[in-house]
Order: C-alpha cells, then sequence, then structure tokens
RNA sequence: GGGGGUGUAGCUCAAUUGGUUAGAGCGCCAGCCUGUCACGCUGGAGGUUGCGAGUUCGAGUCUCGUCACUCUCGCCA
C-alpha cells in the first residue's frame, strides 16, 4: 500500500465497496456527534466523508479535530443508507469508514476560513496565500490557467509554431515603460534589465530564420497596478511569423482565440473573422480604442447643429474649435429625474463641464436645453440619432480629445445602467490602421506605438505624406472592452527604419546605439515578419469572469509591488551590495525606515 | 505624485441626530449530542473603533493630519 493514499478525495464510489482504502487530505470541515464523528476531507480531487466510531482509539488522541490539518485514513469504503447519500458530492454515495489515523500536519487557527466562500481583507489573502489558493473560487482559476496556457501551447503547436526561450537578463530597452534593472558584478556601474516584452528577440529569432515563434513570456514592466494590470510581471503569449501579413496573423489568432474562448467558457463567442475597425472610426464611434462592443450605444458628432444656436455654452465651444458628441439611448426617456442627475455628476467625474440631454415624451422635447434650440435644428438632432418618442439624446461639448474620452465613459455608464451589456458574450474586435505617429504635449512628432512597425505605404509615405497622416500596420486586439493585445507588421527595412526615426526626431546613430541588434540584423537579409502577443493574464482573467487580475495569478504583488508573503522587495546584506558596487541615496523617509530595521 | 472609496472582535458586517456597559453571524475555547454533510444545542473568552490631534459636558459617529488597502488619473513603445 502506497505511503500515503491508494485513492484521491475525488475518485471514490460504489464500484469501491468493501475495498480497504487510505486517502489523505485536508480536514474541510468536522461534524462530531458525540457518538459518531464526521470528517469531509478534502484534496485537490474532491471531498470524502470519513465516518469516526468513538471507539477507535485514536478518536480520543486528536485533541483538536482542527480543520485544515493535514491528516492521512486507512479505512473501507461503504455504502452511504439511502436517506444520507449527499447527491451534491461526486463521492456522495459511498463514506469511508476509519480504521487507522495518522496526523501529518496539524494547522494553528486559520487567520480565515478556507472551505466557507467568504469575502475576506485581500491584504490578509495575500499574507496567508497559501491558504487562499485552497479555496475553491481561487484553486478553479489557476486550474482554469493551467489548463489555457496548455491549450495555447498545443493550438499553436499544430499551427507550426516552435516554442523558444529568450533571455531574462537582457539590456534596457530605450522606449516604453520603465525597466526592472539588476545590476552587474562583474560589470561595475553596468545594467541588466528584465525584458518588458522579448520583442527584439523575437524578430532576431526571425531573421534567424525560424519561421513560426511562440513563447508563454514573462514580461517586466515597472509600472503602477489598475484592476486588471498587475504590477512588476505578466504573461503574453508572444508570436511572430515570417513572410507573414496583417492577415496572416489575424487568421492565427482568430483560431486559437476562438477556440480558447469556447473551449474554456460557455458564453457565445464572436465567429471569426472577427470585426475589424479603422482606429479613427472607433474613436468618432466609441471615443476609445479599445471599445466594448456588447454595447450598442455609439457616438455621433452634431457639432455642425449647435454651431450657430442659441445654446452658449455649446456654440461657444464649437465658435472655440470643440466638437458636440452625441449618443442617442432608445427607450430611457421615461427614467426619473435623478437618473439624469446622476448621469450629470458622472459626466462630471471624468472631467466634463455638463451633460446636456433631449428627451422626447408625448411628441413633445422635454429639455433644459431646448428652448435655446429651433424646432429645425430639434428637427435635424432627432434626425441625426435616429429617435423617436420615448427616447433620449445625450450631448458632450468639449476639445475633440476630452469629448472623446468623456463620451467614451458616458457611453460605459449608460450602458450599464441601462442594461444594455449582456454578459454572457464574448464580442471580439479588430482595431487596425493605427497612425505611426502622433504629437506628444510639446507639440513634437513621436511614435504612438511600436517603433519597430511597418508603416502602410512603404518609403513612399514615409518620404512624400504628412507625418501624422501615416498610418502603420499596427493592430490591437480587443474583447469586450479588455485590451488583448498590439501587434504589428514590423518594419523589417534598415533604411526605412532609420528613416522612420529620423522623423520622430532620432537620427540614424541614435537606431544604431539603442537598437544595435536589430539595426545589424535587418543589414543580412530579413524576412518581412508580423506578430503580435495576447496577454494571457487577461484572456484568464475573462474566461474565469473575474473583474480583478489578481484572482487569476497564483503570487499576484499588491498595488504597491510587494509580495506580502514572501517580503519583496526586501533589504539586502551589506556585502551583496558592496559586490555589486552600488551605494544607497534613499530619500529621507526611506532613510529612516533602514536605519530602524538595521537596528 | 493627484482624485474617489474603505478602515469597528481572528473574519464578514451592524451601531438612529454626537448620548447608557460598542452588537450580530462565522471562527475560537469548554460542555452536551449516534447519521450529519455550512450538523445542532448550552455556556464562555475575545475591542486602544487603523494611528495622532482637535471641537464638545460627551466622539465609532464631526473636523484636521497621518498610515494602510483598494478603484482611478498620470504612467503602460
Amino acid at each position: 500500500m502506497h505511503r500515503y493514499r491508494t485513492h484521491t478525495c475525488g475518485e471514490l464510489g460504489k464500484e469501491n465497496i468493501d475495498q480497504t482504502v487510505k486517502i489523505s487530505g485536508w480536514i474541510n470541515s468536522v461534524r462530531d456527534h458525540g457518538g459518531i464523528l464526521f470528517i469531509d476531507l478534502r484534496d485537490h480531487y474532491g471531498l470524502t466523508q470519513i465516518v469516526i466510531d468513538p471507539s477507535q482509539p485514536f478518536y480520543k488522541g486528536v485533541e483538536h479535530w482542527r480543520v485544515e490539518s493535514t491528516v492521512c485514513f486507512i479505512g473501507k469504503v461503504v455504502s452511504r443508507i439511502p436517506e444520507a447519500v449527499n447527491s451534491k458530492l461526486a463521492t456522495g454515495e459511498i463514506e469511508v469508514v476509519a480504521e487507522e489515523m495518522e496526523l501529518l500536519g496539524e494547522a494553528a487557527v486559520i487567520p480565515f476560513q478556507v472551505a466557507k466562500d467568504e469575502e475576506c481583507n485581500e491584504t490578509l489573502r495575500l499574507e496567508y496565500r497559501f491558504l487562499d489558493l485552497r479555496r475553491q473560487s481561487l484553486h478553479n482559476n489557476i486550474i482554469l490557467r493551467s489548463k489555457v496556457i496548455s491549450r495555447m501551447r498545443e493550438l499553436m503547436t499544430g499551427l507550426g509554431f516552435m516554442e523558444i526561450q529568450t533571455p531574462i537578463l537582457t539590456n534596457s530597452s530605450p522606449e516604453g515603460a520603465r525597466d526592472y534593472l539588476v545590476p552587474s558584478r562583474v560589470h561595475p556601474g553596468k545594467f541588466y534589465a528584465l525584458p518588458q516584452a522579448p520583442q527584439q528577440f523575437k524578430q532576431l529569432l526571425m531573421t534567424s530564420g525560424f519561421d513560426r515563434y511562440f513563447q508563454i513570456a514573462p514580461c517586466f514592466r515597472d509600472e503602477d497596478a489598475r484592476a486588471d494590470r498587475s504590477p512588476g510581471e505578466f504573461y503574453q503569449l508572444d508570436m511572430e511569423m515570417a513572410f507573414a501579413t496583417q492577415d496572416d496573423v489575424f487568421e492565427v489568432n482568430e483560431e486559437v482565440l476562438y477556440k480558447l474562448f469556447t473551449e474554456f467558457s460557455d458564453k457565445q463567442v464572436d465567429k471569426p473573422p472577427f470585426l475589424r475597425l479603422p482606429f479613427l472610426e472607433a474613436m468618432e464611434k466609441y471615443g476609445s480604442d479599445k471599445p466594448d462592443l456588447r454595447n450598442p450605444l455609439i457616438m455621433q458628432d452634431a457639432t455642425e447643429l449647435f454651431r450657430d444656436c442659441d445654446f452658449k455654452a455649446f456654440a461657444g465651444v464649437v465658435a472655440s474649435g470643440g466638437v458636440v458628441k452625441t449618443i442617442a439611448a432608445k427607450g430611457c426617456a421615461g427614467k426619473s429625474r435623478k437618473f439624469f442627475d446622476d448621469m450629470i455628476k458622472f459626466a462630471q467625474s471624468v472631467g466634463a463641464k455638463g451633460l446636456g440631454y433631449l428627451r422626447w415624451i408625448d411628441g413633445e422635447v422635454q429639455s433644459p436645453i431646448a428652448k435655446f434650440l429651433s424646432d429645425e435644428t430639434l428637427a435635424q438632432i432627432k434626425e441625426l440619432g435616429g429617435v423617436g418618442d420615448g427616447d433620449v439624446m445625450f450631448f458632450i461639448a468639449d476639445k475633440l480629445k476630452g469629448a472623446n474620452e468623456i463620451g467614451a465613459a458616458v457611453r460605459d455608464e449608460l450602458g450599464q445602467r441601462l442594461e444594455l451589456i449582456d454578459p454572457d458574450v464574448f464580442k471580439f474586435c479588430w482595431i487596425v490602421d493605427f497612425p505611426m505617429y502622433e504629437l506628444d504635449d510639446e507639440g513634437k512628432v513621436e511614435f504612438s506605438h511600436n517603433p519597430f512597425s511597418m508603416p502602410q505605404g512603404g518609403m513612399k509615405d514615409i518620404e512624400e505624406k504628412a507625418p501624422l497622416d501615416i498610418l502603420a500596420f499596427q493592430y490591437d486586439i480587443v474583447c469586450n472592452g479588455t485590451e488583448l493585445s498590439s501587434g504589428a507588421v514590423r518594419n523589417h527595412n534598415p533604411e526605412l527604419m532609420v528613416k522612420a526615426f529620423d522623423i520622430a526626431g532620432y537620427d540614424q546613430s541614435v537606431v544604431e546605439a539603442k537598437f544595435p541588434a536589430l539595426h545589424r540584423a535587418f543589414q543580412y537579409g530579413a524576412p518581412p515578419h508580423a506578430g503580435i502577443a495576447p496577454g494571457v493574464d487577461r484572456i484568464v482573467m475573462l474566461l474565469a469572469d473575474e473583474p480583478n487580475i489578481r484572482e487569476v495569478i497564483a503570487f499576484p504583488m499588491n498595488q504597491r509591488a510587494q509580495d506580502l508573503l514572501m517580503g519583496a522587495p526586501g533589504n539586502v546584506e551589506h556585502n551583496q551590495l558592496r559586490d555589486l558596487h552600488l551605494k544607497l541615496n534613499l530619500p529621507k523617509k526611506a532613510e529612516k525606515e533602514e536605519t530602524v530595521e538595521a537596528e
């Protein structure tokens, strides 16, 4: 007989009756009737009921049948009497009558309940993550994550992709987020950086003749957390394809994502090909480059209708170069005064000066602003929105950028409040045709996304078009308003690369200095190539229907990028610093803490 | 770095307008209980209301500061 078990806690059934078995697990719950004791024994696979008769010598030997202790039982599998069958349990037709017992690991009093589904302070959960991970919902999320990643590998390998590891200790990249740095002992004053993504390595693999690369790649970025962004590190299904076009990348990803989402969720999934939405159209209609297409509301431009109207607040915005955006919402004219007041408050909370609206009720327009608008204008507005009796149109007046941002937020809020968002579907779309360049706050031309993207018109466009009019073969994949990834057809032509950087104000020496590997590699016959890297954590988050990314990561850091279980980041010994040729220069506040800890 | 929210027993929460000794469920401890399955019943312990100041006859409640967590803006090629 095995040292710990002949069966798991999830597999015994009627067919095992009369067998003597050995099972080990955690005490999930104890029901002590004085004359008889029931224990639900739990492991990764399930629950099995153990019955202990008080005549057994170990019955009194155990002082506390404390939950979450690990125990091993030898006993006989017996059939439960019909009235005692538990249909909620896979093993509910049988129970194990204990004959021998061994305590494997006693549990102290636990800080929060494991067996019961009870909300709990997240700091405590992170400090006791090993307990939290025993709990069903988190445990299941990690199982799901494992299955999803395993399936990703199968699907990618099946499509002819090879998984290749790339370095974790690499060089700092000049673009993008702040890097995590690792000081070099051998080279005083020099640093490795953890990769923000294996971007340059995968492009080098393409120039090395590997046709299709993928990797479940760890990425490290020193940026602040969000609900859908874990600080420090995250994983991408990183991929790159040689001699490939944008359509080739779309085809692969549509197949992989469609299969993953249909296999691991019961929700209805968009069938490929997914909708392709040009960036400009997305901004016009949704005010966002990651629209939630479950929400049917769209924004329209009503700027011209307000240009010469008597409503000075709007006319003034238009006169100064701003826009008026409108969202038509069907059937909500009957909503309460509070609904509209709340919407105005909400709009103000996201930076709007106000939120105008027109309501059509019983053939009449009701609105604080209607009196400023002529009948003709009102008719034109009505036609623009395609609205009638019972409908409402909301209006946002601001500079274009502000109006889009506020409009996007109002659209989301209306979608939720009016319950327009179907929770049981996954809506995918590609955002395509991103501009290659944009203006930064100081009015300087800079790359709007990836500097390695291929401009759509090639050398001709780069030389002839105004920088802001140049589009890139740059794309995002969006699902239910979550950006899963950016990708691009890469610029594999070193001359074109130098030109593209030149427009953003970097001369050739900068390209050579900052991206020496790619610049050199592309001199020796680079294949045209393209790729993308969908976020693994976000995919699992959507599949698990979790609003928070930490619920799909086994050991996440908190918002301040601390691992509360391991105590990272932590102090190191002075000799470690000395080996690395480092001296600390701490801000005043941290210096105090350092002194206290040293004492 | 900025803004919002939260902070009361080990955990989840309650406590009227500022007013008696800050309560409940779960957990914990003791006892009872032979068919439960979130077992049940009886009793008990457990509190610097995050921390510090202020207003007041009186503060869990109001004000200011501070700390922590969280959501968010900045940031995320």
